[in-house]
DNA sequence: ATTATTTACTAAATCGGTTTAGTTGATTAA
DNA sequence: TTAATCAACTAAACCGATTTAGTAAATAAT
C-alpha cells in the first residue's frame, strides 16, 4: 500500500517539490512547457495521486460534512441521505453518517465527535434536546443545517416540508370527499413545531369549511400509553368518518387495531396518513398518504451547508419543500 | 473554528510538545505525577482535542473504510450499512459510503476514489464487472471484503447468505405443503454464483423428494424482456401450484401480474419469495419469504475488514450467514 | 552598459501531530 | 570516588502536502 509521493515525482522529474505542487494545482505559469511535460510524465509513470489527508491538514479542511439522523435504515432518512450524498459527491465532499437511534444523548455525542473530527459542516435531523449544544457549535463557526424536524421559531438554517400546507390540503381533500367528522391523530406535539404546523393546517382547513372541531376530534396517540385500548373507545364515542394520522408509526398501529376489530376501510372509516409507504399498492387497502420529498430535502440541505462553508456570513434561512397527496382507496367519498 | 493545538497545551503546561503527546497516548511512565496533572489541567482549560487528521497523516491511516453498494436506499443495503457502521463506530472507524446505482462504471470509479482517499479497507457488494480492478487493489495490499453478491469460486473474503440452504429449505417447505409443480423464477444467473446457489438448493430439494423438474419449471424472468406477457402463458402451460421467486423485484412484478389476471394467491398459486418486505403484514396476501440477515452480514463484513487491517496475512475466508423463512398466507397446503 | 523586469524555478516554513534519539541531574552500584 | 543507571524530560526529524519568500539567469528597458 505504499504509494508514490510528491517527493518521488519531484525526484523523477528532476524538479523541486514546489514545482510539482504548483503543477498539481494548475499554476502552470510558474514553469516551462518542458517542465510541465516532465512532471506530467513522472506523475503517470509513478501512478501518483496526491494524498488528500496531507492536503487537508495543510488546508485545515476535511472536505467532509457530518450527517446526524435517527436511523439510516428508515425510509425518510435513507432518501434524505441519498440526496445529501449525491450533492456532496458532486461537489467533492463526503458525507459521514451518525445514527442516534432516537437517543438524544447519542445525538449529543455524535455532534461532539463530528466537531472533533473537524468536519466542515453538519446536517442534522435534531431531536430538539440539544438546541444549546447546536447553538454553541454554530457560534464557534461550524455551519449547521437542520432538516426534517423543527422545534421552535428561532433563526436557523432549516429545510422542511411544508407541513401546514400539506395538512391543510389533506384535510380539505377529506372534506371535499364529504367528511366532516375528521379525527386528527398525532403524537404529543407540545414543543415540536413540525407537528404543530400540521395541526394548524388541519384547523385552518376545518375553519375554512366552517366545520366545528368537536371534542375528541384531536387525539394524541403515543404507542406507549394504552394506545390500543383507547382507539376503539374513541371511534365508538367520537364516531369519526375519517382519521388523518400524522405519523407512519401511528398509521400502521391504527391499521392493526382497525383490522383486528373488523373496522372496514374505507367503508366504515377513511384513513389518510403521513409519509409514503413502500409497496403500499399491495396492501389490502392501499392507503392515501401525504408524500414528503426527503431526497429533495436532503439535496437542499447539502446545498445549504456547502454554501454556508463558502459563505459563512449568509444569514439563516428557512426553506420549505412542498408535499403532495397520493390518493388511494383508503379514502372514500361519503354523502354529507 | 480555530481550536487549541498541541503547542498551546505544551506552552500552558510549561512542557514540550513531546511530553503532551506522550500524555495523550497514555505513556505516563515518561513523566512525573506533577507534570501529568499540569498537562491534564491545560488540556481541559483549553478544551483541547487532538486533530485526527494530523494524527492520521503521521500514522498513514485514515481510520475509515469505504463501503460500495448499489443504493443505500434499498432495504438490504441500508440494513447492511447499519451493521457495518455500528461495528466501525464501535471500533473507532468511520464508514464512507458510495452508491453505484447498479452501474459498474460508477462502481469502478468508487473503488478508485476510495483507493485515492487512502481508506484503510473496503467493503463492496460487487457487480462482478470489476473483478480485475478489485484483485489489483487487493494485490496492492488494500483489504477488501465482499458481501451480498458473489460471482465465482475464487478465493476471497466474502460474507454471504447461505443461499443454497435457504433455497433448499424454502423448496422443501413447499413440498411439505404438498406442492410438486414448483416453478423456480429467477433472473438470468449464468455467472452469478449467489443465484446459482439458490438454483442448486431448489434442485437438491426436488431431487431429495424425487420430484421431477419438468420443462418450464425453471423460468428466467427479467423485467426488461416481455416478462409481463410471458408469465400468464407459463402459468397456463406449466400449471405450477407454487412459484418460488428469487428476487424481490420479480416477486412484486409477479404479484402485479397475478392480481391483474385475477389469479388468486394462495388459492390458485402459492407464492414464496426471496427477501423481506417491510409491512408485508398489511398486504392483501402477506407473502411468505426467505428472510436474509443483512444487518448481521454487514456487521460480519466490517469485522472481517477490520481484522484484515490489523492482520493483513489472514487467509481469505468465506463466511456464510443463515436465512430463515417467514411463513405467511401466500403459501397453502394442497392435497398431493 | 547598466538597471529593471520576467521567467523559471527552489529553499524553507507550515499544517498539527508522533516518535526516536538524546540530554540532564539525581540516585545507585562497584 | 567514579562509573552506571534511572527518571523526567526535550530537540528534532517526520508524515505529505502547500505556500511564501527568495534566487539565478535571461530578457527588456533606459
Amino acid at each position: 500500500m505504499s504509494k508514490a509521493k510528491l517527493t518521488d515525482v519531484a525526484a523523477m522529474a528532476g524538479v523541486s517539490k514546489s514545482t510539482v505542487s504548483q503543477y498539481l494545482n494548475g499554476r502552470f505559469e510558474y514553469m516551462s512547457k518542458a517542465t510541465q511535460a516532465r512532471v506530467k510524465e513522472a506523475i503517470s509513470e509513478l501512478d501518483y495521486v496526491p494524498n488528500p489527508i496531507a492536503r487537508n491538514l495543510k488546508a485545515s479542511k476535511t472536505k467532509t460534512i457530518g450527517v446526524i439522523v435517527r436511523d439510516i435504515t428508515g425510509y425518510y432518512s435513507s432518501k434524505a441521505i441519498r440526496g445529501i450524498d449525491d450533492y456532496c459527491k458532486a461537489n467533492n465532499y463526503h458525507a459521514l453518517i451518525y445514527n442516534t437511534d432516537f437517543d438524544s444523548t447519542l445525538e449529543a455525542r455524535a455532534l461532539e465527535s463530528l466537531y472533533q473530527l473537524r468536519v466542515d459542516g453538519i446536517i442534522i435531523a435534531s431531536s430538539g434536546k440539544n438546541t444549546q449544544l447546536i447553538s454553541r457549535y454554530i457560534a464557534k463557526g461550524l455551519p449547521i443545517v437542520q432538516f426534517q424536524l423543527d422545534h421552535d421559531d428561532s433563526e436557523k438554517n432549516i429545510i422542511m416540508s411544508d407541513y401546514k400546507k400539506a395538512a391543510f390540503e389533506a384535510t380539505e381533500y377529506l372534506i371535499e370527499l364529504g367528511h366532516k367528522r375528521i379525527c386528527f391523530a398525532s403524537q404529543d406535539f407540545a414543543d415540536v413545531k413540525s407537528r404543530n404546523e400540521r395541526f394548524e393546517g388541519y384547523t385552518q382547513a376545518m375553519a375554512k369549511h366552517k366545520i366545528n372541531i368537536e371534542p375528541g376530534f384531536v387525539q394524541h396517540w403515543n404507542r406507549e400509553e394504552g394506545f390500543t385500548n383507547d382507539v376503539m373507545d374513541v371511534i365508538n364515542e367520537v364516531k369519526p368518518t375519517a382519521i388523518f394520522t400524522q405519523h407512519l408509526a401511528i398509521t400502521t398501529e391504527l391499521l392493526n387495531i382497525l383490522n383486528h376489530n373488523n373496522v372496514d376501510i374505507p367503508q366504515d372509516i377513511s384513513l389518510l396518513g403521513f409519509d409514503e409507504i413502500p409497496m403500499v399498492e399491495f396492501f389490502k387497502v392501499p392507503i392515501t398518504v401525504v408524500r414528503q420529498r426527503p431526497y429533495e430535502i436532503g439535496h437542499l440541505s447539502a446545498k445549504c451547508v456547502l454554501n454556508l462553508i463558502d459563505h459563512p456570513d449568509t444569514p439563516p434561512q428557512r426553506t420549505v419543500v412542498s408535499c403532495s397527496i397520493d390518493k388511494r382507496e383508503s379514502c372514500r367519498a361519503i354523502n354529507g
